[in-house]
RNA sequence: GGCUGAGUGGCAGAGUGGCUAUGCAGCGGACUGCAAAUCCGUGUACCUCGGUUCGACUCCGGGCUCAGCCUCCA
């Protein structure tokens, strides 16, 4: 049974669909004027693994997510300027931008994504609802606000009250507004901003009835899962629940999930304080999947600290799984039963992907234990781990080439090795990272971290075992420092010497 | 000031009213030419003070500390 926290009442909750044909999950999406960083990295991962395991439970076709850009605001507008291009090439550029980074993080595409601007008929029908049943007012400076005073559940979400709020001293004061909680549906416009036309005269919308729109326009009044960093749970969700509610009369949504905050030492990452990476600079050192197993090897709602350490270990207990599939003849049948049941039950305790992957981890024991003695159960665990691992978007890459280095993009001024020495593109090339689809700068950088080709790697390793075969110890060890030196780890056994990339 | 949430072994990070989380690092052993990888073994972890209980890290209350929200932010 899957049990899922609920924001609302802070607790787990067994979790009932709505129409089980049909379990419907909105998160809010990025406003597109930057690159995304690392909590943005978060919210995708995080809520893609929802997804996931909704889809597992309730089956592919049964789920409906729906992920919304809002391509419409103050910010927007003014990087615009800045940068002297017109809007929606901006948000056009930060939207390929954020596919590419999803893409890469291994986070499967919505069923919906839904962008503001092209929602502005909802977003203006919404208004008018709430002005007609005076859950709103129009301004003497055009703009149209929400009467906060007028929702009685106001507050509920983020366990606040009005008095409380209002006596907090960092409520901007606007002569526009009734009461300085009133927040804005519809932003009249100024010279030279962009504007739609509607009842209220030429404007845009206001921060958060686009996704009180775009969601009642894509699942309906009343729907199951709501979902969104931390960080929106007030006022951004709080408002949303006051228009949706006021305007359609009906519950807005069952259970509200919200993920922890990125941290840099010990600190809240954000963009007011500048403490933030973003994707792309993260993957310039680490393969995409090590972000995100990074990313779930804590509990959705704990903070997560980023730090290059932290990074290591979570690569260096990537590698440890990896290194239990490698070589094995996977069946076309995993071996389920114990391990499986006791994956899918973290997952249904409110998606502990910790715990999930902790049994993956006592698979990939199993697996090195049986290895020589019983290597056909071996496989058939392989298969499962990669399976369950796949599950939550892990271990999907062939081991070898997860291994021999496909991604950390560190060039390196020596490189010098061919197109034809790449090996395995797979993970990019399948999953459309347009940026690099560049065969040629791919394989710059995926191979760069040593200057060595596979090849040139290959020869050395045959030379080495030639002065092995003599007993030429000073030799075969110059060699593998040599190797050593250009971050090429070898591995003697029985079968051979095989090799990874560090 | 109001409201949340959190405090677990060297680090990270789950969990449970009494029984090994897991990973990284360390130590001992096996394997190895030596390594690496792997396996086996190994760590008297649960902020503090009270209470409930046969028994609490786990439940309750006080305290301390940290983080967050109350302004844009995933």
């Amino acid at each position: 049974m899957l049990q899922i926290h609920n924001t609302l009442t802070r607790r787990k909750e067994a979790f009932v669909p709505i129409d089980p044909e049909n379990v419907r999950m909105y998160v809010c999406g990025m406003t597109v004027y930057d690159y995304c960083h690392l909590g943005h990295a978060r919210v995708l991962v995080v809520f893609d693994v929802v997804a996931r395991h909704l889809r597992r439970v309730f089956g592919a076709e049964h789920v409906t997510y729906v992920r919304n850009v809002t391509d419409i605001d103050d910010k927007i507008i003014q990087r615009a300027n800045e940068h002297h291009e017109p809007i929606d090439r901006l948000t056009g550029r930060f939207i390929e931008a954020m596919h590419e980074d999803a893409a890469a993080l291994g986070v499967l595409p919505p069923d919906e994504e839904p962008r503001a601007t092209r929602h502005m008929d909802e977003i203006i029908a919404m208004i008018r609802t709430l002005v007609e049943k005076a859950y709103a007012y129009v301004a003497d400076n055009g703009d149209v606000y929400y009467d906060v005073s007028r929702f009685e559940h106001y507050g509920e979400l983020s366990g606040k009250r009005l008095e409380d709020l209002r006596a907090g001293a960092r409520v901007e004061v606007d002569a526009a507004k009734q009461d300085p909680l009133d927040f804005v549906l519809w932003k009249a416009a100024k010279p030279d901003e962009p504007s739609w036309n509607s009842p209220w005269g030429p404007g845009r919308p206001g921060w958060h009835i686009e996704c009180s729109a775009m969601s009642t326009s894509c699942l309906g009044a009343h729907f199951d899962i709501h979902g969104g960093g931390l960080d929106l749970q007030f006022p951004h969700h709080e408002n949303e629940i006051a228009q949706s509610e006021a305007a359609t009369g009906e519950k807005f949504v069952n259970v509200w999930m919200h993920n922890g905050f990125v941290r840099i030492d010990e600190e809240k990452m954000s963009k007011s304080l500048g403490n933030f990476f973003t994707i792309r600079e993260v993957l310039e050192r680490y393969d995409p999947e090590v972000v995100r197993f990074f990313i779930l090897n804590s509990h959705y709602r704990s903070p997560l600290n980023y730090s290059d350490q932290h990074m290591d270990e979570a690569r260096a207990a990537l590698t440890r799984l990896y290194t239990a599939l490698r070589g094995l003849e996977l069946p076309p049948e995993a071996a389920s039963g114990e391990h499986e049941a006791r994956f899918v039950a973290a997952m249904d305790d409110d998606f502990n992907t910790p715990e999930a992957i902790a049994v993956l981890f006592e698979l990939a024991r199993e697996i090195n234990r049986l290895r020589e003695s019983e290597p056909a159960e071996a496989a058939r665990l392989g298969a499962a781990m990669q399976r369950l691992g796949g599950e939550i978007g892990l271990l999907e890459s062939d081991p070898e080439y997860y291994l021999k280095g496909r991604a950390p993009k560190r060039i390196t001024a020596t490189f010098t090795a061919g197109v034809e020495s790449l090996g395995h593109v797979a993970r990019s090339a399948d999953i459309n990272f347009e940026s690099l689809s560049d065969t040629n700068s791919f394989a710059e950088t995926s191979i760069s971290g040593s200057g060595l080709t596979e090849e040139e790697i290959e020869d050395l390793i045959e030379k080495r075992a030639q002065a092995r075969m003599n007993k030429d110890w000073a030799e075969s060890d110059r060699i593998r420092d040599l190797l050593a030196a250009q971050g090429i780890l070898l591995e003697d056994s029985p079968q051979g010497t095989t090799w990874r990339r560090k």
